[in-house]
DNA sequence: AGGGGGACCTGTGCGC
DNA sequence: TGCGCACAGGTCCCCC
């Protein structure tokens, strides 16, 4: 279930659970998820150590000690889950609602303090690469994304001129990534309902305060999933270490035929509507988005 | 260059 | 109960 926020927090639990700590065993079950692993991709992790766990758009990035970077894409069903000896108090898995199968459990890391992190993907639309990361800056997976939501690149002037002549829908442009890093199809439903702009008016018609709303949504959408995940997070951290995944309750995604929560009372006269852009599912308020 | 459509996978829920 | 279909939070790649 991964878009931004969702990263952000299995990156939060991978933290205590991976940084600082060297990695004993690698193993991957099968030759590829999405794309194939890299070569020689378990011993190129066995033996070294993760100095840190970064996230930039959907992508995780484990910095080793060897100089690569561990680059992890969820796709839409990857999860981890985490077994831990020595962690009391902190993370020792993700809580799902429903268990994994372990048929599907594709990348198995054994780390200092009897810490198994499993990468678990039932649909394999998730990938994993290693690149060193000196080289970053021109990674193919990397180099064309758009700024992060909270950064100060991100801004209504920088929204409308990178929206500016593009003649599609602007759904499907705060769904590409080289605009804007991280958005998916729920977030992107989200705030173009906050900021009051239709799924289908033209992106390049984006400017000035509309461009400036839309950006606003973005940021604040983005952050208060991020909170919220934050907040599971500690609601289900017990005794055992559990971390809770990020639940959120949306305004428009997945509420077809509701009553919108456009007004200031929670009631709007019209319906949530749901349309398909490029095979995707939108949905929006047809009497309040304009 | 931008935009549209298909491809990649498995699982689930629904109508018949 | 079984079957077929639609749908699912992402990205890449090919074509125009």
């Amino acid at each position: 279930m991964p878009e931004l926020p969702e990263v952000e927090t299995v990156r939060r639990g991978l933290v205590p659970a991976m940084e600082g700590r060297r990695i004993l065993s690698a193993r991957a079950n099968r030759p590829d998820l999405r794309f194939a692993f890299p070569d020689r991709f378990a011993e190129r992790l066995t033996g070294t150590r993760v100095e840190r766990v970064d996230r930039r758009a959907k992508y995780l990035l484990a910095r080793l000690g060897s100089g690569e970077t561990l680059l992890m894409h969820l796709g839409m069903s990857g999860r981890f889950s985490i077994t831990a000896e020595d962690i009391s108090r902190q993370p020792g898995d993700f809580v799902y609602a429903a268990p994994a199968n372990p048929a599907h459990n594709h990348v198995v890391l054994e780390l200092e303090g009897g810490v198994v992190v499993t990468y678990n993907d039932p649909r394999r639309f998730g990938f994993m690469d290693l690149f060193e990361t000196a080289v970053e800056p021109t990674q193919k997976y990397l180099s064309l994304l758009g700024p992060e939501p909270d950064s100060n690149q991100f801004s209504g002037p920088y929204l409308a001129e990178a929206l500016k002549g593009r003649r599609g829908p602007v759904k499907t442009a705060l769904l590409d990534q080289r605009i804007v890093a991280g958005l998916g199809n729920i977030y992107v439903c989200e705030a173009l309902w906050r900021a009051r702009v239709s799924p289908r008016r033209k992106a390049g018609t984006i400017a000035g305060a509309r461009a400036e709303a839309l950006a606003g949504s973005v940021r604040a959408v983005i952050a208060e999933a991020i909170a919220a995940g934050g907040s599971t997070l500690r609601d289900y951290a017990g005794p055992d270490g559990a971390l809770g995944y990020f639940q959120h309750r949306f305004d428009v995604y997945g509420r077809e035929g509701e009553p919108g929560r456009c007004e200031a009372e929670g009631t709007c006269p019209a319906r949530i509507e749901r349309l398909v852009q490029q095979g995707r599912s939108t949905f929006f308020c047809p009497r309040c988005q304009r």
